[in-house]
DNA sequence: TAATATCATGTTACCGGTCACGTGACCGGT
DNA sequence: ACCGGTCACGTGACCGGTAACATGATATTA
């Protein structure tokens, strides 16, 4: 309240100029006497004077905001995409409004609060091909996709290599020595989980391995699934030496899974995932993993928006972010003679 | 661009009418003929106009923006808490702007930018007392603390029960029949540390134990700051039967820790946490927990302080929420009879 | 020395809404 | 038929900055 009642004309006033003059001082750039600019800053001080974001704004036209949306803002992986995209973003004087859109509808609705009320200047939508979302997306305002595939059409896209990082973590198992890998995905619509499908296949052709598709079962990202994906890949017949979780909360599904099933990890059955989520190490064994950081996938994320805000005209740009091999002890080589059941397979 | 060059004039031109009877119609509650109304409405629907937020608060004086400062927009405790209390403040028109602020330094300027700039019209603080910074908060906005103890002076606040919830945590390890419960605290200068020791003294005491300070080690809330705590625990003599942590963290940081010593979870010693974090069902063994509603917590911090934004007299309110017990594999009653070294401590 | 460029500063309009007040039409009561 | 009151709507100022242009003083140039 008695803060920001301080108005640039009180300044004036006190300082013997006019507010303009004041304006120019508090704006840096402008040409003003040191003279007059010492007094104009003792005003200030005295009077304890702020300017007013929100007048400003409206002044420029602009907001000094920038917009994240995620399906949620609680799983680890988009929480610290939003951290480093908040850091980013206050190191250029922005900041970071963020929401959760769980479904396309309230997607729709934020977007349209959001950018008709030119509350933001830009918009980073994490996932936005995980259902029809990215179809409501205006014009009038520079986006950037992230963990999304690059595509020329659309925004600026920042995110991890997917095919890359599938393709190392099936390449591990494989140079471990197996030779049956089995796979667990995230939803089939998601660019990144057709871009780690992708890897992983990739990997087995390099191989000279046949992609074999009884070995390939679909999650969701949750732990749950990865646990009911292992179940399923056990009565489907004889299991694989190694499986690939897309990420690491299914592939924690799969940890547990395998000890119920009464089958020791890493001595029966290899463990790999995507992520390093925090607790990795913590599991039972510690998990093998890709490390993605998400921090300098929001921080690219916000850099990359800031310079489309700036120069609108500036084309577009598609970042993708290398993974770093986490070895722990959900990976070993295949206990290679004495199986149990060795001849069940085909 | 297109759509918000499009003003409450040029609907008004249209329509017929004066900006000002616009003006009544998009905020509703004046008195405008029906007939009045439609021609606007029609106006406003052929022109695609959408009022413009900075405008609006700048003539009202207003943000219709929230924020809320956590240490790290990480943590999974603290994302869920954002993540609740954005929910809330949208379903009042709010926006909620998250920042973090690692140490003092950042929050004061971070304060400033916020505050004085009148970007917000009211603070969300997690975690106020873990440093000094809630002494640099300024009086001319209504704030909510999240995570602190209530304080006759201090602003608003929520916080899980902590005392209760610690102690229902020592109560239950105290009705499986152990005796001798080790605690590993937060950071002592945290509220929560303290409520939540306060809550493991009082079940001891009420069970008529003793408490020992030979059983508690202090940690910092992350997982090796609990596996270090066992160790630690380990070296100054015979284990205890049980040990709290005062989070789930530094729980799974304990049962890794005990694995390691080959001590059998929970055969040989129970372990429970406080947090129910989102894998704590997937760690060796699932861990027995109490639940804390983080998401529940944000929505009352949001609801408190857009009450305080709209009647700042109200009286300063204080909640605290309960936490719920789940009880999963990692505690057991003690191996009564037989442990291997009966007789080392005193 | 007159003409002109340059610079510091002031003046006024403007961003897009809201607010306070003014005006004329219509109403009922006497 | 007169008068005060209510209602629908319009007018102009205002929120607190910035932008564009104007002005007067000084420096530069012919």
């Amino acid at each position: 309240m008695s803060r920001s009642r301080v108005t640039i004309r009180d300044v004036a006033a006190l300082a013997g100029v006019s507010h303009q003059t004041v304006s120019r001082v508090i704006n840096d750039s402008e040409r003003v006497t040191p003279e007059t600019r010492r007094r104009v800053e003792d005003a200030i001080a005295q009077l304890g004077y702020r300017p007013n974001a929100i007048a400003r704004f409206m002044a420029k036209g602009r907001s000094a905001t920038l917009a994240c949306i995620a399906p949620n803002l609680t799983d680890y992986t988009f929480a610290s995409l939003i951290s480093g995209a908040e850091v980013e973003a206050r190191q250029h004087d922005f900041f970071l409004l963020s929401a959760s859109a769980p479904d396309e509808a309230t997607f729709a609705a934020l977007i349209d609060q959001l950018v008709t009320s030119g509350r933001t200047e830009g918009i980073i939508v994490i996932n936005p091909y995980a259902d029809g979302r990215h179809t409501y997306l205006p014009s009038n305002v520079p986006y950037v996709f992230a963990g999304a595939r690059p595509r020329e059409d659309a925004a600026n896209s920042v995110a991890l290599d997917d095919p890359e990082a599938a393709q190392r973590a099936t390449g591990h198992l494989l140079q471990l020595g197996h030779c049956r890998i089995g796979l667990v995905t995230g939803p089939p619509v998601e660019d990144c989980t057709q871009d780690r499908t992708l890897g992983y296949e990739r990997a087995l052709q390099a191989a000279g391995i046949a992609p074999d598709p009884a070995l390939v079962v679909q999650g969701n990202w949750l732990a749950p699934s990865g646990y009911e994906a292992l179940m399923c890949l056990a009565q489907r017949g004889p299991l694989p030496t190694a499986v690939f979780a897309e990420n690491d909360q299914m592939a924690v599904g799969v940890l547990r899974a395998a000890r119920d099933l009464g089958i020791r990890v890493p001595d029966e059955l290899s463990v790999i995932g995507i992520d390093d989520i925090p607790l990795a190490a913590y599991f039972e064994p510690p998990l093998t993993t890709l490390r993605q950081d998400f921090e300098a996938i929001g921080r690219e994320a916000a850099r990359l928006l800031i310079q489309a805000v700036a120069q609108p005209a500036l084309e577009r740009q598609h970042l993708r972010l290398p993974a770093g091999m986490i070895i722990r002890r959900s990976t070993a080589p295949p206990s290679s003679p004495g199986r149990d059941d060795p001849g069940r397979a085909a």
